[in-house]
DNA sequence: AAACAATACGGAGCACTGTTCCGCTTTGCA
DNA sequence: TGCAAAGCGGAACAGTGCTCCGTATTGTTT
């Protein structure tokens, strides 16, 4: 749809074939080891499972964030264009906020610690941070001024904060089975109902 | 109160002059650096604003977790004594576990990047989460249990994921003015109550 | 007061990060 | 086939947490 944007952010394609070759053997790489280590881990792994150099990591992808924001792309996308979708096919927009929400807790939660990483200080995650936080940020906007419009939703909430609330209730989901992400973002959503 | 229970985990007071000297200038030190760097400000620069060696540091604390405990224990039992106390005072035990959070919220919002650090995989900061939730769930949850019996509050909720929620709200609060986290809680707290 | 263990100290050094740099190789074009 | 441009590998750098061990301090015992 936005391939225009598209290009504005992401990594150029190559002219070398082998350069494209490896671009793509970097992204395959870092998507295997990203679900066994998690995004956290060391830039060197993934080089080696890719089979090449650090330099080679580095030149196509700036900063680690950039390799992470590349392989999460598409399911970035997907959340993206799912928004309008689901207001339109939803009972009420409080009701398609709810899936929405569902489908970006799915993303956050499949993926090893990405809700952690995306708040960490630490090297370049702000980055990645405010690449996630650019993209969804309107959808959510849509959704929820949607929700508020029908009179559904209380109206002093912006979509920053929901999207950031959301985001950090998914932190150290599956890591202990005494803590529900899931249950606790419905808990909130829920709590964003017009006070009766 | 329980002074035997905080020998068991704290670090032992040290036999000689300079020893304890030492380990009251780190905990003095840490504190003023965590303020400036925050929680996750280097070993060495905590060391050399105490005027010791790096030896000397993991001596008292065996590690930087340690160390994070040790200096915030106080408030930690702050927290834990203020329990019972608004339990008893608070017009209805929802109205104090409300307020008990809200204490609970004020330190980890104090501490710079505490509640970032508490959830962070790196180094031992299982650890720190692990004696901060040790020390916090039993009065968490004797508050919920109230307000369950009470009937204000839903019964399928325990006090584990509360907690853990709460300071996952908390994570990167004053990082941005978008985000707040209080309102996030408070929104979260107002949604525990028993659906009518 | 002096000798002497026990205790504690300092900081160099190790293992592990992310990231940079640059001599060498591969590619695609003329 | 020649050759510049594009790309590559991995050694090296800087910044972590943490360990190790030779040296200094302390408190006790003669």
């Amino acid at each position: 749809m936005n391939d225009g944007d598209r290009n504005g952010s992401g990594p150029e394609r190559p002219r070398r074939k082998d350069a494209r070759r490896n671009q793509q053997a970097l992204l395959d790489a870092a998507a295997a080891v990203f679900v066994t280590s998690g995004v956290d881990a060391p830039v060197r792994d993934i080089a080696t499972a890719a089979g090449v150099g650090m330099g080679t990591i580095y030149r196509h992808f700036p900063t680690r964030a950039d390799l992470v924001i590349a392989v999460f792309r598409h399911q970035i996308d997907a959340c993206v264009e799912a928004g309008p979708v689901l207001l339109e096919a939803g009972p009420t927009p409080h009701a398609a906020l709810g899936r929405w929400i569902d489908l970006f807790i799915d993303f956050l939660v499949t993926k090893h610690g990405l809700a952690a990483a995306l708040h960490n200080d630490k090297a370049g995650f702000e980055t990645l941070h405010a690449s996630f936080l650019e993209r969804l940020l309107p959808v959510c906007a849509d959704l929820l001024d949607a929700a508020v419009a029908s009179g559904e939703v209380r109206p002093d909430l912006d979509a920053y904060g929901l999207l950031r609330a959301v985001g950090n209730l998914c932190i150290g989901e599956g890591e202990d089975p005494r803590y529900d992400a899931r249950r606790m973002v419905a808990l909130l959503v829920d709590g964003l109902r017009r006070p009766a």
